[in-house]
DNA sequence: AACGGAAATGACTTCGAATGCAAAGACCAA
DNA sequence: TTGGTCTTTGCATTCGAAGTCATTTCCGTT
């Protein structure tokens, strides 16, 4: 078993003494080859080590086994969990992952000419695509899955988590328990989910006749010191609901009202994130949030696009999935 | 520009007026084409939407641009960072990433199938990997860089951070600061970090002429806990010094030990971790660990990869890379 | 006008596996 | 033995771009 590099199927079929097309047979089920001949070949694959080379089978299969995988910013902390299920679930079904991390949203378009030069089968994008990039797909006859987005403009298969039911469990419970001023601390202008989760609860809040104040973060730690500190002074300290579009500005809002502003949570002070990550659940900040069912998920997005690339034509779908409402100490709730 | 699938070299040289040899090295720097000629074929090619195919120029290139990067467990808090810093660097220089993330680590040798398959110039490996699978990279002439591991037996290519000189680091100052009694948690026995770590502090003890405590982790929040519990018990509570090879289980042991078993950190009990993750700086816990220089760490772990990839004979070269320490506020150090 | 050398271009082959098609065997029945 | 059916097998072609080599074109010289 002296595995060397450049095994071809023809030295294979040589060993073998059959031809190539034999070898190509024997290594694909449903094919018409004898079992015996079938034996003899997988044995002079296994002493030359063997290995079929997708690429080539890719060039005449018009089939790369590839899957893109876009996601905007892996140090979100939700997103590695995200995607290493993709990955996982992915590679149980013979598909294999590409990845693109972006350093900026708008490397999206560069990105998108390496996905149509790999002629990859399919694509999962947790990233803001333009409607251009959004039909650039389909006239590619791509088969798309967005995550956690939708399709602005065009219809697109997608799978979400919905900010509005979450957000209203949030808000709802911050209200019936008393609370009276409340602050938000949103994502940046240009992120789907941001905006979604933010105009949920503002929406909930006007619902029950609140107005909120509103900041803009960017989804890290600081951001959350940060805007509860500007949210504190807009309201001239009086804050006591701090509702967070997802969980790490939350933490990072908790440690600040804590050891920097000396505000107790939840007593004087609830904050809500969104998400579930692995910290909000750590002894030190059990926050209150809205959990994604993540497995769920991603198996919908990944069965989904499987789906789509077996039969190009299904139409698009949006799954909604609801969050689980995490009963923290970081907020009264009713 | 009505993008379609399937444009191909021949269907712009069709609109352009040239051969598809011409297509070909119009993409090409350095190819001799006339600038008028150059000019008509991109314009049929941005006209068309063509985007050469890389899976036809991997075939007769050999070389697939491609680069597998194989990590154990993504959901780690630590190693999410890494991939997305080797995946950008890696795009970069026009490298693509096919990721391969493992949910055993047995799924190795399943998952090295696929890698050659794919023909990748390189990979990446944050896993454990026998003997033979590292032979297995050098016989198909595979370029091969580890990630904080290093080659057992086998003399490979790697990147580290340097364990002994962190833990010293964190040993001696607590020795010095006083402490008298230590525990260890450190991770599953067939993580090479967690073992390499784990020795690393035992021995720097024993030449200070202390014996400590020892238990295993999973590296995770939960093992802290755990394992802090367990130390407790072993030493009658007279723990005064915890380390823990990473810093989710030192964030774990200080979160048990704060709520759980009430000692004070570090007053009552100093604990230290290892990797210096973004949770490690929070305000809520301060962690006094050794930082992984990251961007240098994943910037050396491209370039030796890329080398290699230019020039196959490189001789394999371990570069260590002394962490930082990171004094928090949850050990008492000199 | 004729020639030489360089630049530009196209025809053809190549990479490695899959597959349509035809030929060759195998097997059974009459 | 002959014919017919079904299974195996090999030949030849294909996928899309790269690159070799031969040919053509272009330009400057004399």
């Amino acid at each position: 078993m002296s595995e060397k590099a450049g095994v071809t199927s023809y030295d294979v079929a040589r060993r073998a003494g059959v031809s190539q097309s034999a070898v190509s047979r024997a290594f694909r089920k449903g094919a018409s080859v004898a079992p015996a001949t079938r034996a003899r070949i997988v044995e002079a694959a296994m002493a030359l080590g063997y290995e079929p080379n997708a690429i080539a089978q890719g060039l005449i299969t018009k089939r790369s086994n590839l899957v893109a995988i876009i996601i905007s910013n892996l140090t979100n902390l939700y997103y590695p969990e995200v995607l290493a299920e993709l990955t996982q679930r992915l590679s149980l079904h013979g598909v294999r992952v590409l990845l693109f991390s972006l350093a900026a949203e708008s490397d999206v378009e560069e990105v998108l000419g390496q996905v149509w030069r790999y002629r990859v089968d399919g694509a999962i994008v947790a990233a803001r695509l333009s409607t251009e990039q959004l039909v650039a797909f389909s006239n590619r006859g791509v088969p798309l899955v967005l995550y956690n987005r939708v399709g602005e403009g065009v219809p697109v298969a997608s799978v979400c988590c919905d900010s509005d039911l979450g957000e209203r469990a949030l808000v709802d419970g911050l209200v019936q328990a008393g609370h009276t001023c409340f602050g938000i601390i949103g994502g940046p202008a240009d992120s789907y989910v941001g905006e979604e989760r933010a105009n949920a609860a503002i929406n909930r809040l006007a619902h029950h006749g609140i107005k909120a104040e509103f900041v803009r973060g960017q989804f890290d730690y600081e951001s959350g010191g940060a805007g509860l500190k500007t949210l504190m002074e807009l309201t001239d300290s009086k804050l006591d609901a701090l509702i967070c579009v997802n969980d790490l500005m939350a933490i990072g809002a908790m440690d600040t009202a804590r050891n920097i502003i000396g505000k107790r949570v939840p007593s004087e002070l609830s904050i809500t994130g969104f998400d579930g990550v692995s910290p909000a659940t750590w002894e030190a900040y059990q926050l209150t949030t809205i959990r994604q069912p993540v497995r769920r998920m991603t198996q919908a997005a990944v069965a989904m696009l499987l789906e789509r690339i077996e039969s190009p034509d299904i139409s698009p779908e949006q799954r909604l999935f609801a969050g689980e409402l995490l009963s923290g100490r970081s907020a009264r709730l009713l």
